[in-house]
DNA sequence: CAAACATATGAATAATAGTTCATATGAAGA
DNA sequence: TCTTCATATGAACTATTATTCATATGTTTG
């Protein structure tokens, strides 16, 4: 990273301290990224869906697609992310893989999500 | 919504039920769209990064592209969407424009999806 | 073991979103 | 007022992603 590059606001001195100390409390560049791949998961309505179909019990996939008025297979497309995420956990039972949520963090991100959604 | 796309996993009835209060129990579907849309916003590293970056500091847009090694315009764009959830805020000071944190569910949020990612 | 059923998955298509580039807006100083 | 600096924004391009369709895998039952 090129000094120069931040040679902006007039006031280069000030800045270049803030910055070498808003650098050094960066997380890793991995987290960040994780981080965002995992909000990703969150950032799509069929897959919120899935999730609120899971607070209230534990379903099988022909249920999920019958309950969200999808087709099965995109409905197991998007189980495949949420569990790669592990976000949701499955089970089979004879023909059927019954999916619920794999932890708590969900319940509480998605808590707060609402929060906010809900203000104003 | 067709009562025979119910038709699956054999035992109807019982599944019948189930899906009756999993419906029930459903915030509406704008709220769900609201909410996926409110996720998606955190979920581009981009803005991940900058909203660390304000975690730090008040910053200037050209300081945040700085930090982040980006062009000035790219910040600016992602500013705009994160301005627009009400997730930062703004302030004019001179020729610059200072952005901050909008509230403290953006931590909640962020805390929370970095326990996830951390764990194993 | 063959047929039926539930689920998973690869490929193709369609829609969405992030970055770049050029330029517009808005403020400060000469 | 004209120039310069900081930021915002529209359009084009590229990349990413969700859904569909066809089909494969795995399980139960006759």
């Amino acid at each position: 990273m090129k000094k120069n590059e931040l040679e902006c606001c007039e006031s280069t001195e000030v800045h270049e301290e803030l910055l070498a100390q808003v650098r050094e409390n960066l997380p890793q560049e991995e987290k960040l990224y994780d981080l965002s791949e995992l909000f990703k998961v969150f950032g799509d309505s069929t897959r919120i869906r899935i999730l609120f179909v899971l607070f209230e019990a534990e379903v099988c996939v022909c249920d999920l697609a019958a309950a969200l008025g999808m087709t099965q297979s995109a409905v197991s497309h998007q189980l495949r992310i949420l569990k790669q995420s592990k976000l949701v956990k499955s089970r089979r039972e004879g023909k059927s893989v019954f999916y619920s949520l794999a932890d708590s963090h969900v319940r509480t991100i998605i808590d707060q999500g609402m929060e906010h959604v809900e203000e104003e």
